[in-house]
RNA sequence: GUGGCCAUAGUUCAGUUGGUUAGAACGCCAGGUUGUGGCCCUGGAGGUCGUGGGUUCAACUCCCACUGGUCACCCCA
């Protein structure tokens, strides 16, 4: 094969896309429903947004992104997440200036150069939300709300949601001083991967998947226990709506995000359906951001869902089968004179909105009949001399096999 | 970036200790019905056995490299 897509990639063939625009529409609804607008921003960027706002030293910005000089030999980069550039929109655009509070979704392709594996694509696709104005933890919890229930209304719910608080510019310089304390004393012993962790990331070793390292972190400091007042606070607020609302949720105290920019609040759904890459979505509160990126101080949240993923799991859960409607009619033309008429005739039909269907390669009765059967053709039309003639025809129900007279110049086809 | 497994028709897969015309099922095309699909029957098309090298009288089969896929680690959606 001489072409062939590029590592990572993947094409959405015709029998996917029904199953795909299904979770679209479901995804704009529920989005539109809990009051989020569409924003559509460029798919790549000036390399320094991205650098700037997700973090130099993370493992997004340090080795997946797709970077490349363009003709004027400026870094561009193909958007490794959504949240960067839509705040950049939100400032360019002085969206903020507009009203207090700014409620955005977004859907479409991201791209990070990983290695590829179950549930991990170099193009996947995400949908998002980001509600940019108010430090509340109200707004927290309907950001939770509308993933949950997007996947929800998916048919899907088999799934956890994990909350834990990251802290702020106060509480979590001081958190992560006790923390690297306490792992330097077992540091001899820990796994090669958690030994690099303790300077580049000591969260990280937190939710390290080496069994022995959990085991020796059994007893460390969790972050939630050195939380400042405010965050502490805002933590307690979210956990009583949750409760109040009886949504499902598991606190757990070596949630992690990827991405430098998260304060307070950070979640995370998962499914056990999955395999290793087990999150569906992910998400959190990013109160410095806007300001980082050279906006007005501005509390926010969002969060970002993996689309293959979701699909995935829909599969899996037996819950798709989607199709596109099949053609109202199909008419089968038996010479050149028919052919015409036909096409003619199918033309008119669907510009008033039945769906009609005719044989291109002048094939056989038989071989019309089948492609007919094949495309799940609800009605057959057989058109000939001698129906051209009478202005009549034989209009063939395909489910039921029967048949009912019909005239051509006034074709009514049954709902 | 590191490691395991895999690579044969369009698809899913067989292929004996290396042995001469590489098979099946499904799908596709045609006929059985000179104007009627689905089921059935008959026939047909379709393969540089991932690529390159090596061993051998002989390689789909053994060895090496590469490429691609897949799963896992790192990390994440």
């Amino acid at each position: 094969m001489k072409y062939r897509v590029i590592k990572g990639t993947k094409d959405i063939l015709p029998v996917e896309t029904a199953a795909w625009q299904h979770v679209e529409s479901v995804v704009r609804r529920t989005m539109h429903l809990f009051g989020y607008r569409e924003i559509r921003t460029p798919i790549f960027e000036q390399t320094g947004l991205f650098a700037r706002s997700i973090g130099e030293l993370t493992d997004i910005v340090s080795k997946e992104m797709y970077s490349f000089l363009d003709r004027s030999k400026e870094s561009v980069t193909l958007r490794p997440e959504g949240t960067a550039a839509a705040l950049r929109a939100y400032i360019e655009n002085s969206l903020g200036e507009q009203s207090p509070l700014t409620k955005l979704y977004y859907i479409g392709p991201m791209f990070r150069q990983e290695r590829p594996q179950a549930g991990r694509l170099r193009q996947f696709h995400q949908f998002g939300a980001e509600a940019i104005g108010s430090p509340s933890p109200l707004i927290d919890v309907e950001m939770m709300l509308l993933a949950v229930e997007i996947y929800r209304s998916l048919g899907i719910d088999k799934f956890s949601l994990k909350i834990n608080s990251v802290g702020c510019e106060q509480c979590r310089p001081r958190y992560k001083e006790i923390l690297i304390a306490a792992l330097k004393n077992i540091e001899s012993q820990l796994s090669p991967d958690s030994r690099m962790r303790i300077d580049q990331n000591p969260l990280r070793v937190l939710d390290s998947k080496d069994e022995h390292d959990r085991l020796l972190t059994a007893g460390a400091p969790l972050i939630k226990d050195y939380l400042c007042g405010d965050c502490k606070k805002h933590f307690e607020t979210l956990i009583s709506l949750l409760d109040s609302l009886a949504l499902p949720y598991e606190v757990d105290g070596r949630l992690v995000r990827g991405l430098d920019y998260y304060t307070k609040t950070a979640f995370e759904i998962s499914s056990a359906m999955l395999g290793s890459q087990d999150a569906l979505a992910g998400g959190g509160r990013y109160d410095l951001l806007v300001e980082e990126l050279g906006g007005k101080r501005t509390p926010g949240i969002g969060f970002a869902a993996g689309i293959e993923r979701l699909m995935m799991v829909l599969e899996k859960s037996g819950t798709h089968s989607f199709t596109v409607p099949p053609p109202d009619l199909f008419f089968v033309a038996l010479d050149d004179h028919a052919r015409r008429w036909s096409f003619g005739k199918t033309y008119e039909l669907r510009r008033s909105g039945i769906s009609a269907e005719i044989d291109y390669l002048a094939r056989s009765i038989k071989a019309q009949m089948r492609e007919a059967n094949r495309q799940s053709a609800r009605y057959v039309l057989v058109v000939g001399e001698a129906e051209l003639a009478s202005r009549t025809g034989k209009l063939k129900n395909m489910k039921t096999g029967e048949e009912t007279e019909v005239t051509l110049d006034a074709l009514n086809i049954p709902r």
